[in-house]
DNA sequence: CTTATAAAAAATGTATACATTTTATTTTGG
DNA sequence: CCAAAATAAAATGTATACATTTTTTATAAG
């Protein structure tokens, strides 16, 4: 129930600013009510719905502003969190980054795909820091972006641009060089957010 | 019932390690497991509780990586949110902020009293730079270190420190000196994270 | 016609009962 | 005696029914 009602969120099949109804949820995903709550509780703290007043739950609108937040503390932790994993990469870490990469390079790709792919990347760095609450977050923020660029074709028009960062990245890790990484990735993360406010507005 | 719950949590009646079970919680609060269900899930979400394998819910380990993560990050959003907010202040915002200092001052307060009070004192200028979700997220840090201040003296022991720099950075504030309220606040952060990692390895 | 009040409808919160899954115990074979 | 499988117990997940709260609609007064 959970995972169904997430997937049609994450695809977009409800327009934001729609208005949820328990009952009315129940009886689409042929369930009581008990898991539609436990649903709804866990999609509010992910992002994905909003209290709508005393009363149901709404799909949240798209807020330029809570985009431009968030890109912000992706600018100041994922950097942090890169540098705390540089001292622990090796060359098994960076060749499945290096997969990754190429698979994100395949035809047929919609923009969901595209943006699990690139997290998965930069997990896969983030992860070698062996900090799991700050990665937690890291996570967080990531997810809560993917409500955004699942939508709209953006993510496609960036891509060849936002693949060649990638690459630069990845040689910056290989030579150790903490300065450019966390350079890269910082510009990296302030291009997407550019972009996807002046997109919102 | 949650806010039984969490208040029985943040006063540490449950020590650290302890797996709560449905049933047991539903008969100690006299409520069936339908509001306890949704009570967990909640306090899983603010750090208060976390699952434990498949089955139950424990009392969180203190855990000195975690704290450090937290205060790793925070040292990174607060100045960046306090400068946001600068622009903003004024005599009434910074004359409510004092007021708060004077009423750290009392005597009788408890580590969580005192806890509290420092975040109204620091939401009170966060506030200011009307940025919801950059300001729900130090709020949420905040809280998540409550669960550590709460349980020992140390916030006693600091105190008399803490609120010197809390009046430094005050008179920063009045001055409209960005740099130098950033510098204070990171350093505010950075010790009170140093000294809490101390005291808990 | 507008506003305030009262009744009706709808939505959420909670209790009880049952189903499913997980954990603990016992049994059996080696 | 130990390990693995089977059984029993316990815990969580879910459905139905009812209580409380919120929202909407209808009604009446100004």
């Amino acid at each position: 129930m959970y995972h169904k009602l997430k997937a049609d969120l994450q695809a977009g099949r409800f327009a934001p600013g729609t208005v949820l109804k328990q009952k009315a949820l129940a009886e689409h995903y042929q369930v009581s009510r008990i898991p539609v709550r436990d649903a709804i509780l866990r999609l509010k703290n992910e992002g994905w719905l909003t209290d709508h007043g005393k009363c149901g739950v709404a799909v949240p609108e798209f807020d330029a502003n809570e985009v431009e937040d968030i890109y912000l503390m992706r600018m100041r932790l994922e950097p942090l969190l890169q540098e705390l994993a540089m001292a622990n990469l090796n060359a098994e870490i960076l060749g499945r980054a290096e997969d990754i990469l190429i698979k994100m390079a395949s035809d047929g790709l919609t923009a969901a795909d595209i943006g699990e792919l690139n997290w998965q990347f930069h997990a896969c760095i983030f992860r070698a820091a062996a900090r799991p609450t700050l990665f937690s977050m890291v996570e967080h923020l990531h997810r809560q972006c993917q409500r955004y660029i699942g939508y709209q074709s953006l993510s496609l028009n960036y891509q060849s641009r936002s693949q060649a960062e990638h690459h630069a990245l990845l040689n910056a890790l290989r030579k150790g060089d903490a300065a450019l990484a966390s350079q890269l990735l910082s510009e990296h993360i302030s291009e997407a957010g550019q972009a996807l406010v002046r997109f919102l507005r």
